[in-house]
DNA sequence: TATAAAAATGATACCGGTATCATTTTTATA
DNA sequence: TATAAAAATGATACCGGTATCATTTTTATA
């Protein structure tokens, strides 16, 4: 039961079906001027055989790959993955592949380095994470190199042509309404790093939103965190010591979030009775601790879903007329047990 | 400052240095019989063009791809990325790059599909991950359609020809040493799937060890999880409730672990006083809850970057003759603050 | 119905490498 | 030094598609 046998070539198509290879190409490839019974009969034929082009001669010949890059330099290791998951949804159904590409941001010659990478594999498109999504000019350099390229920003940040937006807006005014809901007024912030497009978004509009409801959110009780667990604990000690104390913490994200949350418990301070923490990015352990973290899902599958399907229109020439698509993923505000109504006032 | 140049092409390079491109095929490919002299010539030409194969036409004509995949059923996001880092480590410099291919385990026609995605890439070889490499037949059968395989397995089951193995026996030892050396001999341990054949290594190896040093694992002290976090939570009802109740528990991974420490936390059970808990695997977040858990790290980059390596190896036609490549790779304990020596019975 | 224009199809070169086998050059042997 | 064997190199076909442009067929118009 070996099935060794020989892959169906277009020759085998055309000779089996009786027309030229190059009318079984203009099927495969969808083009226009081919009569319905022919394509009929064509397409019967590629069943039978159960043909399928060769990606690498296809490439050869029209310079392109039918492969997808995936740019990152990504600390969360399960938003990459469930980013790529998204991307891989809808890109396998259209013949295309995802390869990975992990590299450095604080590389000497990244530009240099991707363009090599693509040029190599002849990438039809790439999509660039955050944080590498940030830099403007290097997915400018990219799209020079004639490569297709989808940036993943936050909503504000930038024209949707080539972006796919997380609307952190939206999430951190869900945020801050929340917090507001529960009464809470003296409220700390641990703001992500400066460099970062979606840090500089979720504090202005955190911090918009409660003015809008009456809160103000004072300089004294914004501190400044990388997004990692370290940063998040020196952020608590920091926010946690000074006097008043506040009732809520919104970290800027979950890594940070478990940073308050573990400090809180060494300070003996209570969650959520005396102190209510709130994180972003609903990563998979923010359910699973005690108390389990209230968060925003940012639908990331979602997100790299849209953007291969924006990637491919773009690759196959057709992003610009049809209707306008979808852009930007509305993120999910997530209530878990470390959220609580005010109880007292330090 | 475009850099559109045009790729510089195996023709150019014959041209400029005055041989054929059969030669100069020669020299990109490490074939013998070429003169010294020959060689440095054209390699100096290469650099002077900056030249680079394409890897389409070299597939086409050699019917390779340069291309590995990657195939895996895993929920656990961080495992796979960790593994997906661990293989470019090696990988890219040799020329390889990597495409993921996830997939579903209960899929009826995995086989199947499997087979396309390699046919339809000329993939010249592929790394299956666990769950998915229990399934011998299927590496069999992927074999037999001329692609090499490497599975990741624990070190017990099998053969070490195409297999790159994670030494679950050495790091459940290292688990019931250190138990007993904290003084626990009322142990709780809560098992992996049935069909998962890690889960099965990890508790022969865990009762072995244990029954060597003089303490037994009865059979109401084992409970069934399914490497979920739910499944810990239920297994961890049942052996907190059960009298006398047990001052530790092994759950076979992470996932369960954390079930754990949830459990106990709403029964009011401190951790580690009452209870030491062991997780398996060091996920990302072991290190950054309350009380934080004591593990073991599997080390998935390094396993990632060995079957890399053997696989590459593979493809070049090298890997039998040179000297035997390690293939098993050891994890490591690392202790926290789950685990602490027995204060009370119950 | 004849003819022009448009649509459908096909012949052939080509993409950039490697494989095969022939030829040339070098080295070993008589 | 002549000759045979081995090593190095090259000419050409080929991998399996697409692009270009020519040719054939169909449709629209006079």
């Amino acid at each position: 039961m070996i099935k060794k046998e020989k892959k169906a070539t277009i020759n085998d198509v055309s000779r089996l079906a009786g027309v030229s290879k190059k009318t079984v190409s203009r099927i495969i490839n969808n083009s226009p001027n081919v009569r319905a019974a022919t394509r009929e009969k064509v397409e019967k034929t590629i069943k039978i055989l159960n043909y399928s082009p060769d990606p690498q001669a296809r490439g050869l010949a029209s310079q392109r790959s039918f492969l997808l890059g995936l740019v990152y330099d990504n600390p969360n290791a399960s938003y990459v993955a469930e980013f790529q998951q998204g991307v891989l949804d809808h890109c396998r159904s259209q013949g295309y592949e995802l390869v990975v590409h992990p590299c450095d941001n604080k590389s000497v010659n990244l530009a240099g380095e991707l363009i090599r990478f693509i040029s190599r594999l002849k990438l039809d498109g790439i999509v660039i994470l955050p944080p590498l999504s940030a830099n403007a000019s290097l997915a400018e350099l990219i799209e020079k190199s004639g490569c297709h390229c989808i940036r993943i920003l936050p909503a504000a940040s930038e024209a949707p042509a080539q972006v796919v937006q997380s609307n952190d807006l939206h999430g951190v005014r869900k945020i801050a309404q929340l917090l507001v809901k529960l009464g809470h007024t003296e409220i700390g912030f641990i703001h992500g790093p400066k460099d970062s497009l979606s840090a500089k978004e979720r504090y202005v509009g955190f911090e918009k939103t409660l003015l809008d409801l009456g809160v103000t959110l004072p300089q004294q009780r914004i501190v400044w965190g990388e997004y990692t667990f370290d940063s998040g604990v020196a952020c608590a000690e920091v926010l946690l010591t000074k006097q008043p104390r506040p009732t809520a913490i919104f970290a800027s994200n979950d890594e940070m979030a478990l940073g308050v949350i573990l400090t809180a418990a060494n300070m003996k301070i209570k969650i959520p009775d005396e102190l209510s923490v709130i994180g972003y990015d609903d990563e998979p352990h923010a359910s699973k601790i005690f108390p389990s973290l209230t968060t925003v899902n940012q639908n990331v599958r979602e997100m790299g879903r849209l953007a291969a399907i924006k990637l491919v229109a773009l690759c196959r020439g057709s992003g610009e007329e049809d209707e306008p698509m979808e852009h930007s993923v509305m993120p999910t505000l997530i209530e878990r047990q470390s959220t609580a109504r005010v109880k007292f006032k330090f």
